[in-house]
DNA sequence: ATGAACCTTCCCCTTAAGGTAAAGTAAAGC
DNA sequence: GCTTTACTTTACCTTAAGGGGAAGGTTCAT
């Protein structure tokens, strides 16, 4: 099948799913005469399996081990595991952050009246050089 | 003074100094001479209002923004709690996405042995299309 | 006057594609 | 056979916010 049709079945673009073949990650035959890409049915599996582990966030590049892991038939499952534990962590680390910045911004928020007067709480902190993360 | 001290004083790199002042963020007078770029005092508490902006998540641009108010001595509270309160709530819809990832790809690694066997829910479940956010 | 330390501009690199252009191909209709 | 339409190709530019490094100019201390 063509490209916009493999795209379509996976669920990404057909931008997406070209860049994923120069990239080297999923690279479909070739057709020599008219120069199209011509995607099977395999093809098309580890596309959406690629678009199901970026939606979990996993670089390309981690996409690229896991694929070979979901390649290999004689993986462990162990070496999954630990990738995923990695991410896993990874993302409670961002959470953390990103809790923390919250948290800073709405107590430097409730101090501000939010009216017409210039006085702002916000500002005042901002440059007086304080909340440093 | 010249951009090291001042990125110093900042807490910035000269690179991010600089390229504050290739954007039209914060322009200090450059000496015709030598062309070296001079930074006053109110420079650096510029570069420290926008130091500490950015590692409240701020994007150059709302940055851009923040500092207009901060010299405008006209500027009402709200303006500055408007664009703090959308800013909050864009950390918290990235942290609600986060957390659903986590305990979707916590749900996965739980039920994955991570043991030297082949078996795998985590591959399973990506390339069964399952899991969609 | 020369070397170190600083500064300048310029260009390429990063992520993961999106947008657009110019041109080639395929399939359907007439 | 010819045309239209839909699809595809490569190629280049853009994104955010700088980082890295080259080649060359400046300043300051010795």
């Amino acid at each position: 099948m063509n490209i916009g049709t493999a795209a379509k079945q996976a669920g990404l673009t057909t931008k997406t799913v070209r860049y994923y073949a120069n990239i080297g990650l999923i690279v479909p035959y070739q057709n020599p005469s008219s120069g199209y890409r011509e995607y099977m049915e395999s093809d098309v599996a580890k596309l959406q399996f690629i678009g199901m582990a970026r939606r979990f966030n996993f670089s390309i590049d981690e996409c690229r081990e896991l694929l070979a892991l979901y390649e290999d038939r004689n993986r462990s499952s162990h070496d999954v595991k630990t990738l995923t534990m990695l991410k896993i962590k990874e993302i409670e680390n961002k959470i953390k952050e990103l809790q923390s910045l919250k948290d800073q911004l709405s107590h430097l928020a409730s101090g501000c009246d939010g009216d017409d007067r210039p006085d702002c709480p916000i500002l005042d902190a901002l440059s007086a050089g304080k909340g440093q993360s």
